[in-house]
RNA sequence: GCCUCUGUAGCUCAGUUGGUAGAGCAGGGGACUGAAAAUCCCCGUGUCAUUGGUUCGAUUCCGAUCGGAGGCA
């Protein structure tokens, strides 16, 4: 079977990738497929950073902007969308290009990563908090031990999602997470992908231009969002977005609004980097640097070579 | 001009009864399979302002110099 040749741009907030990835798609003749947990949500436009009509320069958009504010998506969710997009685009012609900052989004669609035989079980998950409250998490590790050790055996037990996770994996389906990650990986991708990274030489740019583009939100009226999605009890996974929780303490006037701003940016920093350590496993990456870069558009000139070196003879 | 306090990690400060030093924050690194913008783990060498002296040994004690803060004229 023919592998579907596609593009991704990833990288960590800020970096570009939304103006490096709507260039590709002109020169390139594509069509963006957003990578991004949250970028997903209508009603969550300026803390998102989500492109903007203009941004878009006409090229058409997949998986942004098309889900209620109130549902809840997972990983298994975006890929299904996905694969369908993807498809979709490539019947007409196109080229896809994946863009986004969700690593493991990206990372699970391109290497194909099954998730149809599991769940999620939300009463489980309370009874399972419930009982790591009374008990501590390292009462859960070790009943994770004794059903799946390997999983046990790399999480810490303070790390309450994940334990919970496993042990509701093996509750509702009867296959331990070790397993469901071995048979996750059982059919072959689809996708013949190559990704643009972008990091910046100097981290302290990316910081500055965080720093910037947070100001820019304020200006454009992330106060009055925010407090929309704050005070809004229902939205579980819209309120995680970094720019909503860092916010709440003003609305609550706990704290003054300066250093909900601060903490705003601060928290903006360390997902970058959290994103940038997910991005630099992936020994495959042609890595690009904004901040060394001539110009826009001599960084664009080096990525659209790197793509069309890959596409040379994937494509009829 | 005189007096007092002060100068230690990027920042705020501990501390060493003389044996070259450690917290918080900032920052850095890492993990990651159905909440992932989430969740979690690890990481502290710095001319102890400069310069002389005392001492086996000074960041610590003494003097001078140079910063900073306050007070008195």
């Amino acid at each position: 079977m023919k592998k579907i040749p596609l593009i991704a741009v990833a990288g960590p907030t800020a970096s570009g990738k939304t103006s490096l990835a709507v260039e590709l798609c002109i020169r390139l003749g594509g069509e963006v497929v957003s990578a991004d947990s949250m970028q997903l949500y209508r009603g969550m436009d300026i803390a998102t950073a989500k492109p903007t009509p203009e941004e878009m320069r006409g090229v058409p958009h997949h998986l942004v902007d098309f889900l209620d504010i109130g549902s809840e998506f997972s990983v298994a969710d975006y890929v299904a969308a996905a694969h369908e997009a993807i498809g979709d685009i490539s019947n007409r012609g196109k080229l896809p290009v994946v863009c986004g900052g969700t690593g493991l989004y990206i990372d699970s669609l391109i290497e194909n990563i099954r998730f149809e035989k599991t769940v999620s079980s939300t009463p489980l998950r309370a009874e399972l908090k419930k009982l790591a409250e009374e008990k501590g998490g390292g009462y859960l590790l070790e009943m994770l031990r004794n059903i799946d050790p390997e999983t046990a055996s790399r999480l810490h037990e303070n790390n309450l999602n994940r334990i919970i996770r496993a042990l509701e994996v093996y509750k509702t389906t009867g296959e331990t997470m070790s397993e469901q990650i071995k048979n996750s990986r059982s059919e072959e991708s689809p996708y013949d992908a190559c990704v643009i990274g972008l990091d910046y030489k100097d981290r302290q740019v990316l910081y500055e231009r965080i720093g910037r583009r947070v100001d820019m939100m304020l200006e454009a009226g992330l106060l009055e969002e925010a407090e929309r999605v704050v005070s809004d009890p229902r939205l579980k996974t819209a309120r995680q977005a970094i720019g909503y929780k860092e916010l709440a303490p003003y609305f609550e006037g706990t704290a003054p609004l300066e250093e909900c701003i601060e903490n705003l940016k601060q928290a903006t920093r360390r997902y970058a980097k959290r994103q940038l350590t997910w991005f630099r496993r992936n020994k495959s990456i042609h890595w690009l640097y904004p901040d060394e870069a001539e110009s826009f558009e001599a960084l664009a000139d080096s990525a659209e070579g790197i793509c069309r070196e890959f596409l040379k003879g994937r494509t009829e």
